[in-house]
DNA sequence: TGTACATCAGTGAACGCGCGTTCACTGATGTAC
DNA sequence: TGTACATCAGTGAACGCGCGTTCACTGATGTAC
């Protein structure tokens, strides 16, 4: 039987969610090959025979937080018909976004904090996956400005996703003094009602 | 005479601008204390004599770095007399801080990236140093919308800045595809616009 | 059912590398008389 | 000017720590006959 296969998928598993745990505790500096393998119950060695090396657990870890983040995002209200809902549906939006940064804080900046091992590329799956992310402000801001050519929709998404992206990163970093979450949302949700004011106002 | 005391400054500056030059060059994990050693023509432990520690000179590299990006945004044309010459301003020291970007990559992302070591804070002159960049935001926002009370115009400055760095921050990420100048330029442009407009309409 | 054999997951000591920091020592610089 | 001494910058080998990855070996699992 594929018993020992199975049981391969089972450690795999554990090991992935192992590591997910000890990046959420304790960042990716925390994250050791030998406390994984003290905590799932298996050697050092064994870890190899599981995944090829770190680099790939972190993209695993990095594809579940993608992946949450994402059905996080899909909770909120999503269909639009008028521009005012439109508006509604990014602002939803955006506080899931800064939400979900603030209570997986540490998952969340491996997003973006990690760099492959000078070698090369990002795998296509992890890509991809980023990409669906946009959806959710893509599909607002066809009923928002309907006249806009996909093309320019899809680097206006871009932005307004980057745009608020750095006021959370900012907000959440804890170099200078940690913004209070009240004020952070409030941050979030003016900058995103002035761009799509700006946007109905003419653009 | 204090020629053995004009003799450490001069060590220490150097050492300094030989740290800068590695960052920029390879970023903040090829600084290494052996090779600054070898640049400077000094010994291993002398560099202890010059500096406290790691921390102490990546933090005055930070130092360095931030000198200049304010004497950079400082250039951008300043005064405005009018809201439509108030955009203006924001829209050229908005594009002012991506070339910065750009230009000096690895040592402006050091500004952002540099966690202290585990024990304690920014010492104080590295956060009021932070503090004076938004000035350049702050004054064209006096005219940009003198309603506002100044705690207002702060808050507003504060996420005006983060949404740009942001788009900046995301733009030269080089995990997606980078995003070639031009198009990140009018990315850029496009949202402070887009802030301005809003603003205007009625904040 | 039983025996011989092959496969391969599992093991953990050891390898290899990197690197900041310390410290006992040296020698030049500057001071006191 | 000259001598004795003190100070302290300068030295670099060694310490200490951390850690991913490898690899010769073992033993359990599964297969063939």
């Amino acid at each position: 039987m594929s018993t020992t296969a199975a049981r391969r998928d089972r450690q795999r598993e554990q090991l992935i969610e192992a590591a997910e745990r000890a990046i959420a505790e304790k960042g990716l500096t925390g994250l050791k090959a030998r406390e994984l393998a003290l905590e799932i119950g298996c050697s050092l060695g064994a870890i190899y025979n599981l995944v090829a090396d770190m680099d790939e657990l972190v993209l695993r870890v990095g594809s579940r937080t993608l992946a949450r983040l994402d059905a996080t995002l899909s909770a909120a209200p999503k269909p639009a018909s008028s521009q005012a809902e439109a508006t509604e549906a990014l602002v939803a939006v955006a506080l899931a976004y800064s939400a979900f940064a603030r209570d997986n804080l540490q998952l969340w900046r491996v997003l973006f904090e990690h760099r492959m091992a000078e070698g090369a590329v990002v795998p296509d799956w992890a890509v991809s996956e980023q990409m669906t992310m946009f959806r959710h402000i893509l599909e607002p801001l066809v009923t928002l400005v309907p006249e806009h050519s996909e093309e320019d929709r899809n680097l206006l998404g871009r932005t307004l996703f980057s745009a608020v992206h750095g006021v959370v990163a900012i907000g959440l970093e804890e170099k200078l003094i940690a913004v209070p979450r009240r004020e952070l949302d409030r941050q979030i949700e003016g900058l995103v009602r002035l761009a799509c004011r700006g946007l109905a106002a003419g653009g």
